[in-house]
This record gives C-alpha cells, sequence and structure tokens, in this order.
RNA sequence: CGGAAUGUAGCUCAGCCUGGUAGAGUACUACGUUCGGGACGUAGGGGCCAAGGGUUCGAAUCCCUUCAUUCCGACCA
C-alpha cells in the first residue's frame, strides 16, 4: 500500500471527544470514524488489524472443533418470544417492523438463532457434542457508549455455542475453550489478560468467566488478590469479615441528637465504622419494601443484591421505609414489618452500633445471633481494598479492567425453553446442554492499544498489526532515493510482505509522526547517508533496536526478522 | 434515565459577559525555500456560528424550545 493512496487521515490534535487513549489513537490515526453516537466505520488500518484478530480467533476455534456458520442480524420476533427474551431484555434491544407490520430486532446475541439452526440439525446423540461460531455484527442499544471501540452499540463478535450431551462433556469443553481463548489472547500480543469469575448477567446459568485486561482506563472493577493469583468481578467477589469475639454485651440505648450518618454518629462516638450496622432500604420492581443491613464501612453489591432478591429495585422512600416502622437516620433491623437480608459482615460482628428505631436515639451492642436469631443472613456486600481474600487470608486490591471476552455454562437455559431434544441411545427425548463463548473484536482490537501504545501511538503486535514493514523514504526526489524505495517496496510486495510504503516525499519528522500513529513494527529509513554507503536503516517500532543493513541483504533481513518476531506470538 | 458541561472552518479553539456584516492555528490548493522527529514564506479556497422560535432597527452574542456530543452516576451479554 502506499500512503498517497491511502484513505485514513492523519491528525495532530487530540479530538474533543476523546477521553481514552486508544479512542484517541484510533481517532488521530486514522483508524476509525463515528458516524453516530457509539457507531463507527473503520477504515482500511484498522479493517486490516480486524481481519488478523479474526484469523487469530478463527484458527483457535477450528482446533476446538468449531465449525464456522453465519446467522442473520435481523431475527423475528416469535424466537425472542420463545425464549422470553424478547420481553426480558428492555430498552438494550433494538426493534424494529417491517413493511407488513411484522416486529423483528437487531440481534444483540445469538443463543435463540443457533438453537433454532440446531434443533433441526442434531437429532441424535451420535450428533454431540458439536460447537458453532461465527464473527457477526451486534447491535445493542446501550445506554451510554463511550471510549471509541469499548463500549459501541454496534460491534462485531466472535460468538460460539457448544451442545453437548452431558454436563460432564460440556464441563470438558468449556476447559478447552478457556485455554484457547488464553491462546488466543496471547497470539494477539496481550498475554496479560486474565481469567476471572463473573456473573452470568441476563445470559443465564450458573457458571462464567471473564477474560479482563487490568488496565487502570478500563471501566469494571476486579478483585484481585495478589498473593494466590484469584481474580473476580465486582459483581461477584467476596471477602471475609472477621472480628475478635467479644462477650455479648446488653443492648443498649444512648442518646444521639441529629446524628443520621455512619460519618456523623463516627465522630460523635468515636466509634469506628467497622463497629456499626447501616440499614439501606429497598423497594423492589413489585412495590416490596425491604431492608438491608451491612457492616458500617461496607458498601451494598447492587449485582448481588438482585439476585437474591430476584427483582430490579430502587431506593426506598422515606415514606416507604417508615411504613415498615423503621425511623429514616435511626433504622433498626428489630422487629420490622418487612424482609430484612443481613450481610455476612453484619452477623460476623460483635456489639455494634446500631439506629434504635427512635429520632435522635442509637442502640449499642446489637448482636445478630441473639437480637435477629431468625436472620436471612447472605453475601451482598461489595468487596473494596484491602479486605481479605477468603481463599488465602491476604489483603485484596481492586483494580479496573476491560472485559474481551466471556464464557458461559448456559445449561438448558435456551434449549429447554425453546424445546431443543435430541434422542439418546435408549430412545428417550433428551434436552441438550449448552455453553457460549464470546469476544468483541473492536474492543478487543481497541484494548491491544490500550495495551501496547507509547506517548507517540499505538504499538501493534506483529500478529496484528495492519502491516508488517514501513517504508520511510527521505528526500524522495533524489533519484537514487527513489528509485531504492521503489524496488524495496516491489521487492517486498513479491516476497508476499505486508507493506506500507510512505511514498509521499513529506518531511522526515512528518512522516515518522505518523508511521508512529500507525504503529507498524519493522520501519525501513531509505535516506541519502546511509544509501551512500548501500545502507538502509531499520528501527523496530517501540523499542530502542535499530541498525544498518545492506541493500542487497535486506529482504532476507526482513523475512528472517518478521520469523522471529512471530514466534513470540504463536 | 438522573446530574454537569459543550455545540463557531475537515480538526483544535478564540469571539459571547458588554448585540453592529466571521477570527486564529492546523489541515487543504499553488509557487518558492527547507526537510533525520509534526519546518518557513507568499498567495488562495473553505462557515445557514447545531436546529427552530422569540426579543431587537440589527443576534454567533440576550431569552425559550428541541437536537447532538462529552464527562460523572444508574444500567450492561
Amino acid at each position: 500500500m502506499r500512503s498517497s493512496r491511502l484513505v485514513s487521515r492523519k491528525h495532530k490534535e487530540k479530538p474533543a471527544e476523546a477521553q481514552l487513549i486508544s479512542h484517541i489513537y484510533l481517532l488521530r490515526g486514522g483508524y476509525i470514524r463515528p458516524l453516530a453516537n457509539g457507531i463507527y466505520s473503520l477504515l482500511t488500518p484498522a479493517k486490516r488489524i480486524q481481519t488478523k484478530i479474526i484469523s487469530i480467533i478463527r484458527e483457535e476455534m477450528e482446533k476446538i472443533d468449531g465449525q464456522e456458520i453465519q446467522m442473520p442480524v435481523v431475527l423475528p420476533r416469535e424466537l425472542w418470544d420463545e425464549s422470553g427474551r424478547w420481553n426480558s431484555v428492555q430498552a438494550e434491544l433494538l426493534r424494529v417492523r417491517d413493511r407488513s407490520n411484522h416486529d423483528l430486532l437487531l440481534a444483540m446475541t445469538h443463543e435463540e438463532a443457533v438453537v433454532a439452526l440446531a434443533r433441526t440439525e442434531a437429532m441424535s446423540y451420535k450428533d454431540y457434542p458439536f460447537m458453532l461460531y461465527q464473527f457477526q455484527t451486534k447491535f445493542r442499544d446501550e445506554a451510554r457508549s463511550r471510549g471509541g471501540l469499548v463500549r459501541v452499540r454496534e460491534f462485531v463478535m466472535k460468538d460460539a455455542y457448544s451442545f453437548h450431551a452431558t454436563q460432564a462433556d460440556l464441563d470438558n469443553y468449556y476447559e478447552r475453550c478457556a485455554k484457547a481463548y488464553h491462546t488466543i489472547f496471547r497470539r494477539c500480543g496481550i498475554p496479560e489478560v486474565v481469567s476471572i469469575q463473573s456473573d452470568s448477567g441476563m445470559m443465564g446459568g450458573k457458571v462464567a468467566h471473564e477474560y479482563q485486561l487490568l488496565v487502570d482506563s478500563g471501566e469494571d472493577k476486579v478483585v484481585v488478590c495478589e498473593k494466590c493469583h484469584s481474580y473476580a468481578n465486582n459483581e461477584v467477589a467476596t471477602c471475609v469479615f472477621q472480628a475478635q469475639p467479644e462477650e455479648l454485651l446488653p443492648l443498649e440505648k444512648i442518646e444521639t441528637p441529629n446524628v443520621k450518618t455512619i460519618d456523623d454518629l463516627s465522630r460523635f462516638t468515636g466509634l469506628p465504622a467497622e463497629k456499626m450496622a447501616k440499614m439501606v432500604f429497598y423497594t423492589t420492581t413489585n412495590g416490596e419494601t425491604i431492608a438491608v443491613v451491612v457492616r458500617g464501612d461496607v458498601e451494598v453489591n447492587e449485582c448481588k443484591l438482585q439476585k437474591v432478591l430476584q427483582s430490579e429495585f430502587t431506593f426506598a422512600t422515606d415514606e416507604a421505609v417508615i411504613k415498615t416502622g423503621a425511623v429514616p437516620g435511626f433504622a433498626c433491623p428489630i422487629n420490622l414489618k418487612c424482609r430484612v437480608f443481613t450481610d455476612y459482615s453484619v452477623a460476623n460482628g460483635y456489639n455494634l452500633l446500631c439506629g434504635a428505631n427512635q429520632a435522635d436515639y442509637h442502640m449499642k451492642n446489637f448482636n445478630v445471633s441473639r437480637d435477629l436469631p431468625h436472620a436471612t443472613v447472605t453475601d451482598i456486600a461489595s468487596v473494596k481494598e484491602g479486605d481479605i481474600c477468603p481463599k488465602c487470608g491476604a489483603p485484596l486490591t481492586v483494580k479496573r479492567g476491560i472485559e474481551v471476552g466471556n464464557i458461559f455454562k448456559l445449561g438448558t437455559r435456551y434449549t429447554k425453553a425453546m424445546d431443543m431434544t435430541f434422542t439418546d441411545e435408549k430412545g428417550n427425548d433428551v434436552t441438550p446442554i449448552m455453553g457460549c463463548y464470546g469476544i468483541g473484536i473492536g474492543r478487543l482490537l481497541a484494548s491491544i492499544c490500550e495495551a501496547k501504545h507509547d506517548e507517540f501511538g499505538p504499538v501493534w503486535p506483529l500478529s496484528v498489526a495492519p502491516w508488517q514493514v514501513q517504508i520511510c523514504a527521505m528526500k524522495l526526489d533524489r533519484k537514487e532515493i527513489f528509485e531504492t524505495a521503489e524496488q524495496l517496496y516491489k521487492d517486498l510486495k513479491e516476497q508476499g510482505i505486508e507493506v506500507l510504503y510512505d511514498d509521499r516525499n513529506l518531511a522526515a519528522g512528518v512522516q515518522f509522526a505518523e508511521a508512529d500513529l500507525t504503529g507498524i513494527p519493522i520501519r525501513l529509513i531509505v535516506a541519502p547517508r546511509a544509501l551512500e554507503q548501500g545502507m538502509i536503516e531499520y528501527k523496530m517500532r517501540g523499542t530502542d533496536e535499530s541498525g544498518l543493513i545492506p541493500v542487497n541483504e535486506i529482504i532476507s533481513f526482513v523475512r528472517e526478522k518478521i520469523k522471529t518476531e512471530m514466534e513470540k506470538y504463536q
């Protein structure tokens, strides 16, 4: 490719709308252009990277016996009625009507479509197991797209669906897929991606893992134990709350005039927040008001609570709180006229300070075991920095990550709802068990940029770089430079090497700055001084490595360089 | 969906408070000088000042409405 022909304008200045480093470089480097909120066109450099990422993923999917298919983007409503998701998924699902007023949707994921496809194909136990996958556009009407390609509304996803006759077979395949994912991220140049426990969300199913790239710019919170190397999404992370056992002291009312918050209470009594019980009231979608009790220093984890309640919820109004018999600001969990959920952090504490259900009074020495003997004790706490790892007892840290992929054991969530069965050896109808496995291609591209860049631009790993070699020619108006550069370009192309040739006769600074934004790993510089000695200079992007190579050896040098460099990404 | 901010040239922004015919840098075009880390000179093209309504002799500027974008929350496969 000649730079003079490439439609991909580079920008010197940071675009006003971009904050994330990958967003900035992808816009500045002429990779992507926004068309609408969360909807982007990819220019050639980004498209070439995407093609390479897809090739790597395809190779790894084939290695675990995947079969590539392609399903439609537009799906009929009836399919999603079968699974119940036409109604259960809200605004994120984009619904459209055709000319005959038929309800359609833009697929945000393809469980329904793949079950509809597979249920008429796999009728016998002899057909199992199998895995179908595709690279296909998804549309998700995100409440808030942001960060360039990190969170968009339309994107290409590799989605894979496996079907199994037995749970053991799924478990086994899930592990194979987990390994394949690590291979994929390693080959894409980001081996640092970690696998973490996660919540399965609206997908259903019990076991799920996310693949997170831990970077400060990430939007997910990941709880990390540095000691035992365990990782969990904030949504499911757990910790242990231990307190020194104390003798249970009698409840004692104390006057706390106008002291309502934990902070105020801490200041007023001199007690740390860990010695208090905090109450939070929520109202569920069906109007029920419930109370949650956590330790004073602990935040309620609303994802965990949602799973406990099996319902969405909002903070309760003061009127709703009063109806439960509680006094806002001085609430006490004892004798409330509503369901009370007690977190382990409180249940494991001794002699805590809590409200007295009377204005301007609190109560000392609250003990769940004695004062709430029938309490529903569950895990509804958000883990925070410094909490204790449940596996090894070391302090936990909270990091940020970008979720580049996920895998789920779906079980029979879809096959059952959509009435998919096969006949086993004994002639019985059996519901197959599913797993599903996703990777967002554009987000992976952006994540590689987040992880691999310097102050001048992206540093693409050779395995995914838009081109393998960049030629920069200085003083192209000189005959010997022009002829050498043209010949070099031609020779490299003949060898099947991907090369971007800057044939625009620009000042060196401009060429180098633009080349940095393109991030091609191997740079060849054709310039007068070296050429007088019969040499071409090479420089590796993102490292200090550089040197002079005789003109007649440059092709074999580049071939060798590509070969050794690619070994890093096997 | 809540809170905040911003919409002026392809891009980054000034002008707005205090109303009087649209500015800079960059990018683009031409010529010349430069040119191993985003060079310089001269000349040129490029704007329905987000849209709609109002106030006014006169609106980019003041007021109202809508839309869009960004940030912080909520949500999220």
